[in-house]
DNA sequence: AAAGATCCTTGACAAATATCAAGGGAATTC
DNA sequence: GAATTCCCTTGATATTTGTCAAGGATCTTT
């Protein structure tokens, strides 16, 4: 399963084999079944965290026990709780698995080693942290500019095949309506498309 | 003008005059009068920007032409937009003064040279890199999660001072709710408090 | 000081979305 | 294979929010 996130790492990076042994004795593979914690609220995060394989979901659980998803992390993205990890608090967030998953989880001491004695991974990390950023921004705008249906058609073009993936009950939390709505829009686009 | 960015560094990471000089060096000081733009959508953004003083929005407008504030920055934030400067693309974004206002901007290849020769300085900014990103996720979480009351009473209990700062027509727009709910929601919690 | 512009609130009505309940189909578990 | 659970849709109704219009107060410009 690191093979994976060697070939990810070679496809953005320059890794030679020398730099490619020093990351992977830091590597660690957690597998997960469907409905399995990676995190859960209240426990201090520890890790970076990369999906190898299936998909994993972060979410908060409210006054009134409804669920309300943050984000999706499918093969090749990253998950985690950088705000628990950096500041070593109980993380208000819960991570489990949508389907049977492979992660390859780093401590954070041994990435920050990763980040001083390599630049090019330091640099990657960067570029991940302003992409993770940029995309928060434009969600955000997403968020307060669109309208229900609006913003399920973006989604379903930005990530169709997440979209197939994922039940539809999630999606709905995730665009923050309920899953009576999200059937009615999909029904309401369906009878338009004829 | 400076100054306040000088303050600024020196209570988050040590600054000796050495330091203090390569810096000033690569600072401009902007000065927008209300309502002048600093970023105007279609531009391409090559700058960090910090507010010394006065206070500045970043909204997009959607194709009816309504404004969608995503970010307000008063003294001592940042403001721009990182997706144009690191992929040199036109920005979606405007950028204008609420009010009369004086801006720090460091162009990007200066800022680059000062956290290579700087490594404190390097640290601070990923630290506000991080934040940022955990300010994101956290708004992207009270958005999906909240009702329009609860996301004014979010955000009146975390910017205090700004809330009472902004027209209300703009917290509105930063909501993602009309002025007429936001003056309903206000009116309901008048009325409650007695 | 007056005129004009902007901000904000309120009323009436419309539209979007939530809530609750029910039921059918598919997937999962035993 | 049967029972159970989960997923999804639909109908009816309630609630929240948006739209449009109007008017008063405050601020800005002349």
């Amino acid at each position: 399963m690191v093979e994976v996130f060697q070939k990810y790492l070679a496809d953005k990076m320059p890794l030679s084999d020398a730099d490619w042994a020093v990351i992977e004795r830091v590597c660690i593979i957690k597998k997960l079944r469907k409905n399995q914690y990676l995190l859960q609220e209240g426990d201090v995060w520890r890790y970076h965290a990369f999906v190898c394989k299936g998909c994993l979901r972060r979410y908060s659980i409210d006054a009134k026990g409804i669920e309300h998803i943050l984000q999706f992390s499918c093969e090749n993205w990253w998950t985690g709780d950088r705000d628990s990890l950096m500041n070593k608090t109980p993380s208000k967030y819960n991570i489990d698995a949508i389907e049977d998953s492979s992660v390859l989880v780093i401590r954070n001491e041994d990435f920050e080693m990763l980040c001083q004695q390599l630049p090019a991974f330091n640099n990657l990390i960067n570029q991940i942290l302003f992409r993770s950023l940029n995309a928060s921004q434009e969600r955000i705008n997403s968020t307060i500019s669109l309208t229900a249906e609006e913003k399920y058609l973006h989604f379903i073009n930005t990530f169709p095949l997440l979209a197939n993936r994922v039940p539809r009950h999630m999606i709905a939390s995730y665009l923050g309506i309920t899953p009576e709505t999200l059937s009615r829009i999909k029904g309401n686009l369906s009878k338009n498309k004829q």
